[in-house]
DNA sequence: TTGAAAGCGCTAACAA
DNA sequence: TTGTTAGCGCTTTCAA
């Protein structure tokens, strides 16, 4: 590995003028410039980051903390992050946590040993004393930390009453709605807490069934829906996450019920596979890439000293499927 | 931010002693150490990890290389390649190429500047010369370098072979199969070769579609099926990876056929969204898990100097659904 | 068992 | 316009 001393020799200059033209700053003669260049080009040299990030103080990489990099939310999500985030020079470290608080407390340790400049969080098995306690650039997806930790997340009130308007068009009277444990502060929430407040306010009855979902897949939601789905035979409608919702669908096209006849289903989300089943579930879609570039956006903001929102709400959108 | 010379100072010590109780190289006195964890409790004192990596000359992180972490089938193999790195303590670097064969070619170029200790490539849209110039370590999955470069893959010889199995059983006469460019010298394509080998050999006709797929969307797949089928009307059987596979089923109940009686389908990949569909898609699947555990180890086997196999293949497995 | 000192490869300040 | 030098925060000799 050729070293800039190494460059500096070859072209017969000092290793400061060979900094200076690598790095664009102060004065090089066109006579040293083009000695270097070709010093550079007949050592092959490319230089070390390590040295650059120990002088500099910073890593050029973004932790990305998700519970689950094989959910579609979160994998759509990492992936426009990462595009975003090279876009702006910097990289993209992944941390999956599968629901492991200590993984999760792991990366963010990441954070004070200067591995990353900054933290993505979108998951949230950990206390939030763990986070609150670190003073380093941190964002939080879709958690609220009380207003300490600056937030991005998709606006779930009216995700909620978009669900909402779509069963009490529908006909519904009695649905059941799917939501992970209430004990997470978290602003995804939200939208149940509105979808109940609106059905109810038109004479639908709306039952509510938490859950503890650390596990993404379609096997676990298929269980589980097989298993839930005989405590409530009556219901004529559901309102769930997309996946869930699907597991749903097709555990009660096994029982017998004709979809969108018999039971109406809206899921959340907006996700890809919601064009795969039969029929097209009807949800609303949250704009990942935007989530993403506000996300990309404000951690930059943060670690460059820059203004930013410090809680920004992203819209989203009505997709018509053919389930409700 | 606390340095190691505070805690020195703090615990009355030497550099070198904090250091090496930090490493447990070389003897510190019980006294000593007794010292220096409360002078690092008090300063809240972590090593930065910037300093330590030049000295090393390593950062610890591998780059994982993946055309498109939305596609469900690198995400679940990025997310088990992130599970064993972690594992393994090493942090995983993710790149989304999205078909942009520069961003394939900086990321190799990280590993030239030590930004990352290795790269599992799993993304092919560069030229080979570019990978081979690079003597640093590299581990390819579903790319063949001509051997000059290990490599990892499912043993799609034999999913070829289970899939034209499925077809013969199933009586078809007339399938069509999407492959991916035959330019790419990827192992993956051999699963065609084989279908299409004993297919033929069993008197079955077997037309083959190459496509150019760099984008991964479901839209993007349907429009595509949506014009291709109505140049076969007649076929009675349909082989290609699970995504795809899906969109062409319904295209085909769009247009009035019935799964499996008027046209067969079997899938490749077993993705988790074969279970989703109606009827549920028959397919072959990959083992991931598997794929991703073999990657890991075998990466870090190159950086450590360890022996390794240079080529190994991953079993592949027939899941039985109901398009078949 | 310890502390002082050299150095990992680079950047930037400074004197020339 | 340039080369020399002093760090960045750590690890590891090496002499005490």
């Amino acid at each position: 590995m050729a070293g800039i001393r190494d460059v500096a020799r070859e072209a017969h200059v000092g290793i400061g003028t060979v900094s200076r033209y690598l790095n664009g700053s102060g004065y090089v003669s066109e006579e040293s410039r083009n000695r270097i260049e070709t010093a550079i080009k007949t050592l092959d040299y490319q230089p070390n980051e390590l040295a650059r990030n120990l002088y500099r103080n910073r890593s050029g990489i973004i932790g990305v903390i998700v519970p689950d990099l094989e959910h579609p939310f979160f994998s759509k999500l990492s992936k426009y992050i990462e595009i975003n985030l090279y876009e702006r020079n910097y990289k993209t470290m992944i941390c999956n946590t599968v629901g492991i608080s200590n993984r999760e407390k792991e990366y963010l340790k990441m954070l004070e040993r200067n591995v990353v400049d900054g933290i993505i969080a979108a998951a949230h098995t950990l206390h939030s004393e763990e986070y609150l306690k670190i003073n380093r650039p941190i964002l939080a997806m879709d958690k609220d930390f009380n207003g300490q930790i600056p937030l991005v997340h998709s606006d779930h009130k009216k995700g909620g009453a978009l669900a909402a308007e779509a069963v009490i068009k529908a006909g519904c009277r009695n649905v059941l709605q799917f939501t992970t444990s209430s004990k997470v502060t978290t602003p995804a929430n939200q939208r149940h807490i509105v979808f109940e407040e609106i059905c109810t306010k038109h004479g639908i009855r709306v039952r509510t069934v938490e859950t503890n979902w650390n596990l993404f897949s379609h096997e676990h939601f298929r269980r589980y829906m097989q298993k839930e789905m005989v405590k409530y035979p009556d219901v004529d409608g559901i309102f769930s996450a997309d996946i869930p919702a699907i597991a749903c669908m097709n555990v009660l096209k096994q029982r017998g019920y004709k979809i969108p006849q018999d039971v109406k289903i809206i899921g959340y989300d907006g996700l890809d596979v919601i064009y795969m089943t039969d029929p097209p579930l009807t949800s609303v879609s949250q704009d990942i890439e935007k989530l993403a570039e506000c996300c990309v956006d404000t951690i930059i903001r943060i670690i460059e000293g820059k203004e930013y929102e410090s809680h920004q709400v992203i819209d989203v959108d009505f997709v018509q499927g053919k389930s409700i």
